[in-house]
This record gives C-alpha cells, sequence and structure tokens, in this order.
DNA sequence: ACCTGAACACCGTTCAAGT
DNA sequence: ACCTGAACACCGTTCAAGT
C-alpha cells in the first residue's frame, strides 16, 4: 500500500521533475521571443532534452502554454474579486479589461489561442480560466444591475473584444498605451448621437 | 524599337499568362478551404507547375494575395464612395464597415495579413489598398464633421477594429450574424452612463 | 518510469539545368 | 523568357531502443 497509493499520484522522478522545469524555462523564452508559435523542437534542444521528453511532459502546445499561464489566470481571478469588493463597475470593468489585455499581449500570438480556448470549452486553456472567467462574470453582471454595462453584451462577449484588441496591439511595442486607448474606444462608443 | 517599347512591359508569353491563371485560381481555392496560410508547395502541385514557377510569378505568399484581393478593394473603395454620396453619414459608416468585415472573413488568417499591412506602409498590400483607404478616410471625416463619430477614433483606427472583429469571428460559420452585433457594441458602445 | 534521438512526412525557398 | 524539380534546412510528431 505504502508503494501504490490508492487514488494519488506517485511523486515524479528526480530527473522528470527537473527536465520539467528546464523546458518550462526554455518555453518560456522562446514563446517571449518568437511568440507561441515557436519551434518545438529548439525549445527541447535549449532544454537540454529530447523532442520525446517535451512531448510526454506536455503533450500539445496548448498543453505548455497553459502550464505557463495557470499562474497569470489565478491572479486575474483574483483580481477581479478584489474589484468585485472595492471599486464602483464603472471603474472595476474597465481596470480588469486593461490588466486582461496586457496579460494577453505577454506573447505574440497568445491572443489567437486565448480566443480558440474561448470557442472550445473542451480546450485545456478553457478549463485552465474557469476560475478567472467565473469571477470576471460576477463582475460583468455586477456591473450590467447597476446599469453601467449594457445588458447585450455578455461577459463572454468582452473577453472576446479584449482578446481582439490584444491581437490588434500585439506587434506594437510592450509599453504601448495603444491598447488602453482602442480599449476606451470599445467602451464608451466610436459612434455620437 | 518596336522590339523594346520604351517603357513597356513586353506581353507576357502564353504559358506564363495561363500558369499564373492556373496558380491563381488553385490559390483561391486553397485558401479558401485552409485559410492564407495553406502550403505554397501544394498550391504549384494543384496549379499542376513547380514550386519555382509560383515563385517567379508571384514572389511572397502576399504578392500571391494582394493579385487575389485587388478587385475587392477596388469595389470597396467604390461602396464607400458611393454610401458617401447617398447614405447620411451616421448609416454609411456602419454599413461600409460591415462589408470590411465580411470581405476580411473570406480566409482564415486575411484579418491578420490585413492587420500586418495596415501598420506596413511599404508592403505590398497596403499599397493595393490605398484607393480604399483614402475613399474610407473621406466618409469617416465626414461623418466627423457630422458629429457622428468622435474626433478621437481616426479612419485608421476604425480599419483596425475592423479587423480585430473579423479575426474574432473568423472561424464561425460563414453566415454568422456575431460580427456584425459585435460591430454594433463597439460602435455604440459597451458601457452606458 | 523515464529518456534518447533517429526517422517520417511535411514545410518554404532556392537555383542549376533545361527548352 | 520561362519552366522544372531536385535540394536544403527546417518543422511537428512518433516510436523503437535504451537505462
Amino acid at each position: 500500500m505504502a508503494k501504490t497509493p490508492a487514488g494519488g499520484a506517485r511523486p515524479p522522478r528526480a530527473d522528470a521533475r527537473r527536465n520539467q522545469e528546464r523546458i518550462l524555462a526554455a518555453a518560456r523564452e522562446a514563446f517571449t521571443r518568437h511568440g507561441v508559435d515557436a519551434s518545438l523542437n529548439d525549445i527541447a534542444r535549449r532544454a537540454g532534452v529530447g523532442p520525446g521528453t517535451l512531448y510526454r511532459h506536455f503533450p500539445t502546445r496548448e498543453a505548455l502554454l497553459e502550464a505557463m499561464l495557470a499562474d497569470r489566470y489565478h491572479a486575474l481571478a483574483g483580481h477581479a474579486r478584489d474589484l468585485a469588493g472595492t471599486a464602483p463597475p464603472a471603474e472595476a470593468v474597465p481596470r480588469w479589461l486593461s490588466a486582461f489585455v496586457r496579460d494577453l499581449r505577454a506573447f505574440r500570438g497568445l491572443a489567437t489561442s486565448m480566443k480558440n480556448a474561448l470557442y472550445d470549452e473542451g480546450s485545456v486553456l478553457f478549463v485552465s480560466c474557469k476560475e478567472m472567467q467565473v469571477a470576471w462574470d460576477v463582475l460583468v453582471v455586477h456591473a450590467q444591475v447597476a446599469g453601467v454595462v449594457r445588458q447585450d453584451a455578455s461577459p463572454a462577449d468582452l473577453l472576446r473584444l479584449a482578446a481582439a484588441l490584444a491581437w490588434a496591439t500585439e506587434d506594437l511595442p510592450e509599453d504601448t498605451t495603444e491598447a488602453d486607448r482602442l480599449l476606451d474606444l470599445m467602451l464608451t462608443g466610436v459612434m455620437r448621437g
């Protein structure tokens, strides 16, 4: 029994754990430099492992991405809950969306991965950011009840529009304010009258 | 002199002209089916030519795309001029943007090509849609003078936002109305008060 | 249990050789 | 003047062979 604990995964072998960490570090650097379409063979090479080892730990590119982003999504969920408790909805919604867009601009192509996830509930990435989605839903519904967000703009709509803004600005310098300017256009509306 | 007319290109050889047409037809089908990242080798194969012949006629993927889209951009330019003369700005702007988004949804990945073009004035695609951009500029400025479009929303902003909507909806069925719904959110604004 | 790395079927792109 | 197609350096992915 001590050797096969019911329902529990054995602790990973030391070399496996080390490889996993090295792969993640190499992937983070490659994605930052070349975007989420960076070569997986190259990542394995730089991590000092064979391609098979990378695939053993992360069966798909999306799984690799998810492992790198789980923390961020968890933090965004916390941020949404904080804002719900401390800021008026009219401020909370734009502020959270701005943070979400900023995070989606971390790697080129990340907005596209997020879009795919938002349209596919079975995807690893969708599941991974579910906590965030729930917290965001609450925040938006509050804002709708308060009358500051249109009823026909769903929380998912806003996530998709934010992803679209991240996509539109993903090749601009990291410190650009263009994303926030376009976000303002979108939230307050382009047309008058 | 008759054999080397000053400044004029000789009429293309018959086989060259035929190959060009076959390549364009194959590319149109491949882009429709697989998106703008479709395999160029495969397109050459289906057109019945060697890869070198494809590259001779279209040195880059963008050049191939441009040849397929030039007509469409010309038509969109005409559409913008028509609307400027016949419809009130408050209707003309949303109607043209809707048509632009529809065209950008013709192939998967086309919105991304357009985004790249809009940020690179030297690109083949940027030059190719210049007539369209000029006509659109006129339409938007009219709308701004009439007070129906914000002064701080430039014509280029609106093209980028429209491309972003096409990107956000590019994997949805061709006949979806989702793009128009999101366009309305963007134009009239998500937030109230 | 985990890792290695050769192997496979692709890809974009080039360029010598043909006609 | 134009075309061919082999060739090069990649890519993602798999899997037999090792330890």
